[in-house]
DNA sequence: CCGCATCCTTTAGGATACTG
DNA sequence: CAGTATCCTAAAGGATGCGG
């Protein structure tokens, strides 16, 4: 059995999905808190890329009848998978990488 | 230490890349060779791939002076590693995906 | 506060033809 | 055989402004 590398559904190499994982590791976030944790981003870039990962399957987002509105956004069960093999990569990067191409944080 | 995600010098990403990884996996191809083993790709990106492989230290290209002319790919140490990381990813997707994302080889 | 509408730029990727 | 050279398209990503 082999992986269908070119295949994959989920937009794990978009530039900001990575971001987001991060992002939301902590648990259930705003929309506001998840930018000012990744300041690079537009707004709508990251709407783009948090709507491609509720399609996935990767979050849930929740909107509050409020005003000012608020919408918070969380990982479901399969976002936290994702994560998880997002960390193995950084693991698999320390163990491989020269020390340059990691950051202390 | 976390790792800087968004920072990759290597294009692992990339279309073709993984399949690279892959064709090469046995040992030393042809350009030829490769073509066939990935058919779906032109010669301009395959070449672009290789050669972007090649700058980033997972390939070796080696040109022998001969007509017509041969060239051979090879991994590198490195190149080796990065399938690695892609059989572990693919190890993942094989736990944590349902079996309609797999296909049998 | 959240994010949509609009417009724009960049780039990966591809089609085709040609060459040492 | 192993590529270049050109031209082209689609899509990601970004800048800015407006609106409930």
């Amino acid at each position: 059995m082999e992986c269908r590398h070119d295949a994959l559904p989920y937009r794990v190499g978009d530039k900001w999905t990575a971001h987001v994982l991060r992002g939301l590791a902590g648990g259930r976030r705003r929309f506001t808190e998840l930018r000012a944790e990744i300041p690079a981003v537009t707004a709508k870039v990251l709407t783009s890329t948090l709507r491609a990962m509720e399609r996935e399957g990767a979050v849930t987002r929740t909107e509050f009848d409020e005003n000012p509105p608020r919408v918070e956004y969380e990982l479901t069960e399969h976002g936290r998978k994702l994560l998880g093999l997002l960390d193995m990569c950084c693991d698999w990067a320390r163990k491989n990488w020269a020390r340059e191409n990691l950051v202390e944080a």
